[in-house]
DNA sequence: CCCTTTTCGTAACAGACGTTACCGTAGCAG
DNA sequence: CTGCTACGGTAACGTCTGTTACGAAAAGGG
């Protein structure tokens, strides 16, 4: 049995590339020969990691929600409280911490990939309920009181304001600079402190 | 000087069927024959029309801006105070009122589309920065006595609410549907109420 | 050391893209 | 009615796309 390659390597390896590329060029710009001319390889390797453009597309959409998923989780972890936990996955979400501001504008970019790929708005909505359940959870452990409308409309609320920061950041950084994100979550987030 | 033809009326339809394209099929399938074809003509009235394909997507994206931005004079014209309007306004733009659902789509795609095209990127802001005017006048004239970081935070607040909850309708509706999205606008707007 | 098997770069493919050149044709001037 | 001219449909161009086929190189087993 010869030459064995580390697949799940090579796999994430060129869903960073696809990201980057997403990032940098749009949408219209990530073809295989980019990705694979981001990762340092030729479409060749690409072709074989991934059977189609599709598949490749998808994996990096799971990398994107795994990544957030993850972090979103050691913010709420390192948190005292239901609000403090509130307060950092979501401020988190508003401002990225270690260099990901690119992660909103491939999040644009997926996004609106998905308004024409039910595979990739499948990938979303699940995502997106994901965060939700996640948000209401802490909401409900915040206003334990309130009733299930009550934390739903305010869990929808609180994730529109920060999906709608983050998008028009991505798209006008100078309007939306991140001092400002963190203000208007935390004006959000003051009818919910205890 | 035989045969003459309206120009205008022609970008215009062309420019409603590159809305369309890109409601249905997103921005990969906008392709000059899509648009074609939407418009029952060829590729050759197309590259009469417009020089590019470029300029279709930027004739198409002033168009709407117009058209939104019509709609709100309209719904502000309508008002009886500051109040009235900053609701109506912001209503509209949740609860798009003549079918016009797709243009929140419409206005996903050409946001991705600015992300790596400086030109649409330029229009985005300007459109977007004109928008927050609009806003931001009407919160200033509600509550006169607020500072200008007052107005900005809750004028920025609003309007990354309002685009935050149709993106994420535009992509989930079952999620987000209109009533859900009209009583977060509701709840935003109580600390304005006069 | 050689051989086998996997890996992956090379190159070609068909198709679709934006764009261009061309020509038939429709409609007003005379 | 005739002729001229702008209009717009047809078809081709070169380029780039995703995908496929093939062959060279590399690495572990005997």
């Amino acid at each position: 049995m010869p030459r064995q390659r580390d697949v799940q390597a090579q796999r994430e390896l060129l869903s960073n590339a696809t990201w980057q590329v997403l990032a940098e060029d749009g949408l219209p710009g990530l073809t295989l020969r980019a990705v694979a001319e981001r990762a340092g390889c030729t479409t060749g390797l690409v072709m074989h990691a991934f059977p189609t453009k599709r598949a490749l597309l998808l994996h990096a959409r799971d990398l994107l929600y795994e990544r957030t998923a993850v972090r979103q989780d050691a913010a709420e972890a390192a948190s005292a409280d239901a609000f403090d936990a509130l307060a950092a996955v979501l401020g988190q979400a508003v401002d990225l911490p270690h260099g990901h501001h690119e992660e909103s504008r491939v999040w644009v970019g997926f996004l609106a990939a998905a308004l024409a790929d039910e595979a990739l708005a499948e990938r979303h909505r699940a995502a997106n309920r994901s965060f939700l359940a996640r948000i209401r959870r802490l909401v409900a452990a915040c206003r334990p009181k309130w009733t299930d409308e009550q934390c739903e409309l305010t869990t929808k609320s609180l994730v529109a304001l920060v999906e709608g920061l983050n998008v028009l950041a991505a798209a006008d950084p100078e309007a939306y600079p991140a001092r400002l994100q963190q203000e208007a979550l935390a004006k959000a987030l003051t009818e919910l402190r205890a």
